[in-house]
DNA sequence: CTGCCGTATGATATCGCTATCAACAAGCGC
DNA sequence: GCGCTTGTTGATAGCGATATCATACGGCAG
């Protein structure tokens, strides 16, 4: 039986560059150098390759090429949730930033859970990516060994680290959780609540900048704290405010960890018949799009995420390409949006 | 210069299986076995090989995998948004329904254009994945070429097919639309108005069961439709019910094509003092979480999206595998949600 | 006209893994 | 005890691309 690149053993019966190169009457090398360098092979033969190419329908095959290359053009991401509106934008932010690059991006949920997480960052590492973006600092000590194994470049997303030698890009979560609680103090509220859901990383510490504002205001008191560990929705913000009421009555303010619970609390206190803002000021935090359009508009904090997605990804690529970045941390700020409902 | 798997010249520095075999004292096969098909190797062999793994820190390489044995365990998913909950159910579905196959999920997000979906169709094709899962029904041409060539089985979501070759999970568009229409005009609206943004096939499909009521009952007026190309957004659904209430003053209940503007426009008609419902019924599409607990809560139509992902993963996976599914179209239904807007 | 050099092309050897088949040992019926 | 099946393990040959080095070919200085 005569053996072709159509009957071979093993084949996968896909086109092969060596097909693309034989009908082109060209070295595979050759082939290979016209698709992926073709500024190195003259015209003639560029033209010839281009046209097998398009002829047989050729498509590159990405295993073989990372194999052969030891370079993935991948780029994993892990974000902990993908329901929530704040790391879609993130990973919008992330795309646009990598549009150009033939960068495939593998997004990973890791469902605010750090055995998830690791889970996720062992099977992505099986596809060797050229870099990694994950959010947020605190990852378990099996993670961080693994990555300082892996010598896979990555960059933090969403806070700011002590840590100078991480690559991270983000805002301070304690200062905007402190610089929300100012505001409401200084608008003359004596008794503010601090709603929190979810419990993770960036809701704590929210929580500590809220507590930091309260103590410098000698205005602390835990009764004023509803902290449960569920994720955040409309739902779970409308039976927390009702919670915090029976907990602290003489409640006059409260400030939800984020714009979801905010809404439900908002919504909620609609309902009980409480008037917002003037019997009772709720803020949330991170601007969602409806926070700027609901009677009341909420006041809330916006968050740059499309940008933190965009720089991480600069950043990410920047090391990636070998080049010393200029600054190791970038913090891209936050802005307080005062509204209607505080 | 003795040459050892250390400093080969190309290799990458990773540690590689034939490590682990010669670490455990067997051949490379055998080390391949004892990880992927443990039965088929003795317990003793495989011990060592696990013990071999663990010690090294081996982590095996999807590329040199995919290559080998040209299965790449990758299923590509297209949306058509990320930041639109719709679809983000729809990818928590199909997360679970692949949780425990070892499946790398690649997540790629068209933004509604034909143009892009085209292009991360041929960039995953090069990742040749073992399946597809794909939003709507309507692809180009050219798309649909592509597909057919690289005998990628594929399946649909979101909408039922009159072709029955195609696989395809999802409900009918265009009754939900004749559903709502229906609704509204039981109770008694006449002049029922229709809000399309993005002019995606969903929202046409939807327009064109709203269409086909009114002709019913005979209140068909092109003057009661708003259509426009823009995404939408809850700014936009306030912006069209100006526009709706300026091109048919007379209109006494709106259709929006997704509950996204309809917020907006309930939003809106209280800024500017319009009873909700009394003198103006609006309803959306979707059933997104806010739905129910702003006030007045929105009518809508809740969608199974969450279903769709886990039931087209699954028949994507039935196929994958080789079983000849029950039933090539699965329609999933959805449920009219009579609430306090209309 | 010779020889050197830079450039365009090709031949070959991997990349890390698995498919495939051969080799071998053990168990079993006759 | 012989041949045969059954079950493990190993040797070898790819999978489809690229890295690397060799070769061929002009052009140009001497």
């Amino acid at each position: 039986m005569i053996k072709t690149a159509a009957n071979k053993s093993r084949a996968s019966g896909r086109i092969t560059l060596a097909m693309v190169a034989e009908r082109a009457g060209v070295a595979t090398m050759t082939a290979s150098r016209a698709i992926t360098q073709p500024d190195m092979v003259s015209q003639a033969l560029r033209d010839r390759v281009d046209q097998a190419v398009v002829e047989l329908g050729y498509v590159p095959n990405r295993a073989a090429r990372a194999l052969a290359s030891s370079q993935s053009k991948v780029i994993a991401v892990l974000v902990p949730s993908l329901s929530n509106a704040v790391f879609t934008e993130v990973l919008a932010g992330i795309q646009d930033a990598l549009d150009a690059d033939d960068y495939q991006i593998l997004i990973g949920n890791t469902r605010y859970s750090d055995k998830e997480e690791e889970k996720l960052i062992g099977t992505y590492l099986q596809s060797n990516p050229d870099g990694m973006l994950l959010s947020g600092l605190s990852h378990s000590a099996r993670v961080q060994q693994i990555l300082t194994n892996s010598r896979v470049p990555v960059v933090s997303m969403m806070d700011m680290s002590t840590d100078t030698t991480q690559l991270t890009v983000g805002f301070s979560q304690v200062q905007a959780g402190h610089a929300m609680t100012h505001y409401l103090i200084e608008k003359g509220h004596q008794r503010i609540g601090f709603i929190g859901a979810q419990l993770d990383e960036r809701t704590l510490r929210r929580a500590e900048g809220y507590r930091q504002a309260m103590r410098e205001a000698s205005l602390a008191d835990s009764k004023l704290e509803v902290m449960v560990g569920e994720p955040s929705t409309i739902a779970l913000g409308a039976e927390l405010l009702g919670r915090m009421l029976a907990q602290a009555p003489d409640c006059d303010a409260i400030f939800c960890c984020n714009d979801d619970l905010a809404h439900g609390a908002i919504y909620q206190a609609q309902r009980r018949g409480i008037a917002v803002p003037s019997q009772l000021a709720i803020c949330g935090f991170n601007d969602l799009p409806a926070s700027a359009w609901m009677n009341p508009s909420l006041t809330t904090v916006a968050t740059p995420r499309y940008r933190i997605g965009y720089e991480a990804a600069r950043l990410l690529r920047a090391v990636i390409k070998g080049e010393q970045p200029a600054s190791r941390q970038i913090d891209l700020g936050f802005t307080l949006m005062a509204r209607e409902s505080a």
